[in-house]
DNA sequence: GCACCGTGTTTCACTAGATGCAACATGAGA
DNA sequence: TCTCATGTTGCATCTAGTGAAACACGGTGC
């Protein structure tokens, strides 16, 4: 009954951590399923939902019943505070630009080599209900990946760059480093960047830079939509207000500049 | 080596969960002091933060150094879909609200016998930083807790009631169950519960129900602050405030009444 | 009303996986 | 350069985690 977990991993707690994923997909789900989703037996799933169920990150709807995540993961995700604290300062801003832009606004940071996603708005014209929450993104085909590699010092994106493959997405992905460091500058003398189908065809992004108290980038905020619709123009016309916003949840987080 | 797991738990996901709650409460923690924490070796805390790592519920913030958690924690967190749902919707009006009224604005909902604050804004005025998120509290002794409480079926009621012990928590709580029936009714009548020094002295809260789309009650907006300064006569100035704001959550919800 | 089925739950013998130990690698500080 | 503390790795040991078997329970069909 090996699981394949690799490097020397824990299985126990891959399994567990399985069975976290499979109530974060599907809601609910009772402890056959659960162990043939993770291929084991019942008895075995029924033992790895008490020890979540016993730490609060599972519970079961009623007795004898499905399961479900319990509160001990809002818990455990209240420890995520920087992003937590960006996320509910942003949020009224994301709120009313994805009412005036008319797109779906995100917030990301840098982590690693990634943009990561921590929230979206969805824009009353979305298109696609596709949640970016949680989600990684490649920094080279992504405005918000732009912008957060556009505001490192000098040393830390060469570091970066020197580090990353500039996959080649969609014909449109800039793979030559030399020219996405010519994006990243005009970025930085924009005050915003933007994507025009580089991480997937159809898909157009704009974002600008939110700072922290010394100035410093600690997040992008971003808008995306349809090409079709969020052209080129579109995104010129919209970056004084995706700035303004941005510049706005940078005074939230104190920033005097 | 064995842990006070208790009732056939899995003793390598308890000390994984523990894992999980240290760096959610410190932020970040090294290899050794996670050891120290959870009394192990520091080779099975390195690989429990491997094993956690791998599924990205850790991240280390570089190279040979510390861990804090990762994202995975937030994208599971975004399974708890309901609940995100409302804190989502409900989150501008909190912001509103807590401007407003300039105390503290939690959103709680209903868990077995308790309350269960999902989400909390700070009002500009408030005296304590402390977060409620992911707290539980007595269904008796909050305004959220009787909202819930008074919005649900009689028999759904008489049912919790008959579980859950009204301790008293100060001098002033409820511990009556007729009383707390009486006051039920006031709530359900009033549009809105309150609770004066009933759960810690010095603390007041009101609370009005958030509906969903066919009209049940799916949780409670509430507002809390310091008893010198959040008297009665305040509550009952705030109280349209509150319904007001309780009610146009209720509508991004769906409800139509 | 009874039998059957599927699910959840419990117990226990066995072994696969988790453990600590020892050693090594690395970086910071004296 | 040396020392110290931390992080990381490999391996022998042994115990915790496992599946099998059995039981409890509720729903469904006859």
């Amino acid at each position: 009954m090996s699981n394949d977990s690799g490097s020397g991993g824990v299985q126990s707690v891959d399994r567990a951590i399985s069975v976290l994923e499979i109530l974060s997909r599907r809601g609910e789900a009772g402890v056959s399923e659960v162990a043939a989703e993770i291929d084991v037996h019942k008895s075995t799933a029924f033992r790895l939902l008490g020890a979540l169920e016993a730490r609060g990150l599972v519970e079961q709807a009623e007795d004898r019943g499905k399961y479900r995540l319990g509160f001990g993961i809002i818990r455990l995700a209240g420890g995520v505070s920087t992003q937590m604290d960006i996320i509910q300062r942003a949020r009224p801003v994301c709120h009313r630009l994805a009412e005036e832009i008319g797109e779906t606004v995100n917030i990301a940071v840098l982590r690693s080599t990634y943009a990561v996603n921590l929230d979206q708005v969805r824009g009353p014209s979305a298109v696609t209900a596709y949640n970016w929450v949680g989600q990684i993104t490649p920094l080279h085909a992504t405005s918000s990946g732009k912008v957060l590699l556009a505001h490192l010092d000098d040393q830390e994106r060469a570091r970066l760059l020197s580090e990353v493959t500039l996959d080649g997405l969609t014909a449109r992905t800039i793979i030559d480093v030399d020219a996405l460091e010519k994006q990243l500058a005009e970025a930085r003398q924009a005050g915003f960047a933007f994507c025009l189908e580089e991480l997937e065809d159809g898909l157009n992004t704009m974002a600008a830079p939110i700072r922290a108290y010394h100035g410093e980038v600690v997040a992008a905020v971003s808008a995306s939509g349809p090409a079709y619709r969020f052209s080129l123009e579109r995104i010129q016309e919209f970056a004084p207000l995706l700035i303004g916003g941005a510049d706005e949840i940078s005074r939230r987080l104190g920033y005097a500049g």
